[in-house]
DNA sequence: ATTGTAATGTTATAATATAACCTTCCGACG
DNA sequence: CGTCGGAAGGTTATATTATAACATTACAAT
């Protein structure tokens, strides 16, 4: 039913290897900060496995508890700080809609976040599209408008949810 | 300095005549809301105003603030409640990266959002460029998937913020 | 007049985020 | 080594944004 025939897969599989997303994560980071003199201590390690937990954005307060269950005492600003590191060193982005946070899997380049976010499973798949870029620019340049930040989050359905007939809620 | 010489504008002059924007925008309201038997009521009329008070996006708490200043009464949800009704109807848009509503121009036909938002003086303003849309469009398509909402706001500097060197606050 | 629904009022609280200040850690340099 | 300075983290309190739950009022249709 849903299109996903000769779909690009930009949505990691149901039945992935998530521990390899996590842990590959974690040493792009080590080897971005460590080229860069940033200081990726253990808090902010754990801040940023915990955002990688799932592919559905985290909010911070989901990772305060869960850095609780875990043992660690924590406090708010300790998970906003180390999450404003995370997003300065460009190793996870902001999903505004959501008020959360979801894991970068291209950190070594700058570029701003391009989004698809699915309601059925709440995942988040960043796609980064040179045309979407590309009309972005045509059309501010247009009117003049000089473009600093960009929030672009599309929400719907994933070919997945589509065909099981998701809808509404998600469950990480 | 900036490229607005033979830029289209869609931001508003600096002088223009904001009151005919409101009374224009209230008039577009009740004429589309009697057409649809849809009731805009004194209150949603007042919070519809109040959002249109200027063309920087206004947050719910400072619209509650000026209805108690204007001696209204009010608590957090009877402006939600409102502000519910006009995102509705359409009249109205929230900025997800600034928890904020800004009055949507062209509530006549319904319409993603697509807006440049000026850090200098706050405004935004509102573009639904085809080409962001046809761009976004191929984009999911070629992944499968089905886009259901759009959050699309670009954040920088308007012309008139270019040419007076502002840069980060803004003020209204 | 009555009645059913939509709108609003009211109180409390949830969820998200930051201010302010203090302590600890850690590397650089003498 | 020691100590100094700045960055990171701890702690408390509070700001900001948003909604749940339930009572009351208004209003259109009959």
């Amino acid at each position: 039913m849903a299109g996903k025939s000769n779909a690009r897969a930009v949505f990691a599989a149901a039945d992935h290897d998530h521990d390899h997303c996590i842990d590959s994560a974690l040493d792009a980071a080590s080897g971005l900060c460590a080229r860069r003199g940033a200081r990726l201590t253990a808090q902010r390690r754990r801040v940023l496995a915990l955002v990688w937990r799932s592919h559905a954005p985290q909010g911070a307060y989901a990772i305060l508890e869960t850095l609780h269950r875990d043992g660690h005492s924590a406090a708010p600003p300790t998970v906003y700080r180390a999450l404003d590191f995370l997003l300065a060193e460009g190793l996870i982005h902001r999903i505004e809609s959501l008020n959360a946070f979801v894991g970068c899997p291209t950190p070594h380049t700058p570029h701003p976040g391009h989004f698809l976010i699915c309601d059925g499973c709440g995942a988040a798949a960043e796609v980064n599209d040179r045309r979407i870029g590309a009309a972005i620019r045509r059309s501010a340049g247009d009117v003049g408008f000089q473009v600093e930040r960009q929030t672009i989050e599309l929400r719907g359905l994933c070919p997945e949810c589509q065909d099981s007939g998701q809808e509404p809620t998600h469950g990480d």
